[in-house]
DNA sequence: TATCGTATATTCGTATGCGAATAACCGTAC
DNA sequence: GTACGGTTATTCGCATACGAATATACGATA
């Protein structure tokens, strides 16, 4: 056993799964997760599809049943899964769902610099920010009161139950986060000390704090 | 005005950022940002570091000052941020914090495809995923309840509290998760149904829901 | 003093991600 | 009947990410 890594894009969990259902061609992997809104969790690049299934192909995951052509199109080419295939399916899952894997939000790595802006620019741009995730939340909220979903079984749904408490807790924390700025919270005098008098700021922050924390 | 993007690697506004306090050459960079944790918050790869600066350089948002050797050492290049690079880090520092992006957790693409996973065991892997979600917890809340941490100014530990309060908000859905599936949630008796007669409930998903939520 | 592990510092080759290009078909509106 | 915009379906080429390789210095240990 050479003990491979699963591939890295999710995408290729994405087309197992939907070979695991039935054989199809590449385009029609990309229509149904459009239908189930499986590309709001699943990045779908029409680029990377025919990518993967390659890199599946290689690797023994998937096989070509038959290559289709209606008239003069460009000729379509029907997956399966394999058995080999189905047994990463199974692993990658079992993977995903039982370890944590580490992430690199966009948001985290702008609070570790935050200190590049001044505190009341920082500010009114966390205010939009909240502005937006509170839109943001609502609009799953209603999309998840919406009739034709409310016939579906919650398993089919459980991702939008996470992707809104994840967002739900960003907004408890940007909130959170403006009141505490705005009651003086950095501390406020040294935070703006950085673009106020930068060199006497800079060189009292390596004194004190052994320059470890900056930016 | 080309209006161009900003560059897709987080890593490249690290390396603004630490321009911004002074010239330094790349590893010291990298070894900066590990001394400050950033890392945590920011991939770091120095294959990618370099590729970065390259990039950076390119786009005229830093330059070469000095190329000195020390001994037979390969030469090492000390950069400098630009006027434009200033406004660049201004500008994406400004959409980061401003703008919510979208992001595709991987836990979120395994949630989407629970139904291929049956429900006992996809309950023993969320029960394993808790206890490590638990646990890292824990890890975070006693590193920032460290002595030598109690002495930094907040402002500089923001990504950690922002990483804690997200890792405790899944930890509350996936405990959450947890109790429902024991209570029924699913319905497990349909989702028993796709593993123990795959045919049938297939066939009576499609019916019953339009074969939409499917996978 | 030979050897080994670790820190310093960068380059290179390869695999991947994805935007853009390609191209045929189809309905409809003029 | 033809011009259009949208849908079907895939290929291609370039830029990026990054693991692995490279090469020197240096302190410890045997």
């Amino acid at each position: 056993m050479t003990e491979r890594p699963h591939p890295s894009n999710p995408l290729a969990l994405a087309v197992l799964a939907l070979l695991f259902e039935r054989p199809m061609h590449p385009y029609e992997m990309g229509v149904i997760l459009r239908q189930r809104h499986k590309e709001e969790s699943i990045k779908l690049r029409y680029g990377s599809l025919y990518t993967v299934i390659d890199l599946l192909l290689r690797r023994g995951f998937i096989a070509a049943r038959e290559t289709e052509r209606d008239g003069k199109r460009p000729e379509r080419t029907v997956y399966e899964i394999t058995a080999v295939g189905r047994d990463e399916l199974h692993a990658w899952m079992t993977d995903l769902l039982a370890e944590p894997v580490k992430e690199y939000p966009q948001f985290e790595a702008a609070l570790c610099l935050l200190p590049v802006l001044p505190p009341d620019e920082a500010l009114a741009l966390l205010r939009q920010r909240l502005m937006r995730i509170e839109a943001k939340t609502v609009e799953i909220e209603t999309h998840l009161e919406t009739p034709e979903l409310k016939s579906i079984p919650p398993l089919f749904l459980v991702e939008s139950e996470y992707r809104l408490a994840l967002l739900k807790a960003e907004q408890r924390f940007v909130a959170d986060l403006i009141k505490r700025i705005e009651s003086g919270w950095g501390p406020l005098e040294l935070w703006r000390g950085v673009h106020e008098d930068r060199e006497a700021t800079m060189a009292r922050i390596y004194k004190e704090f052994g320059g470890a924390p900056m930016t």
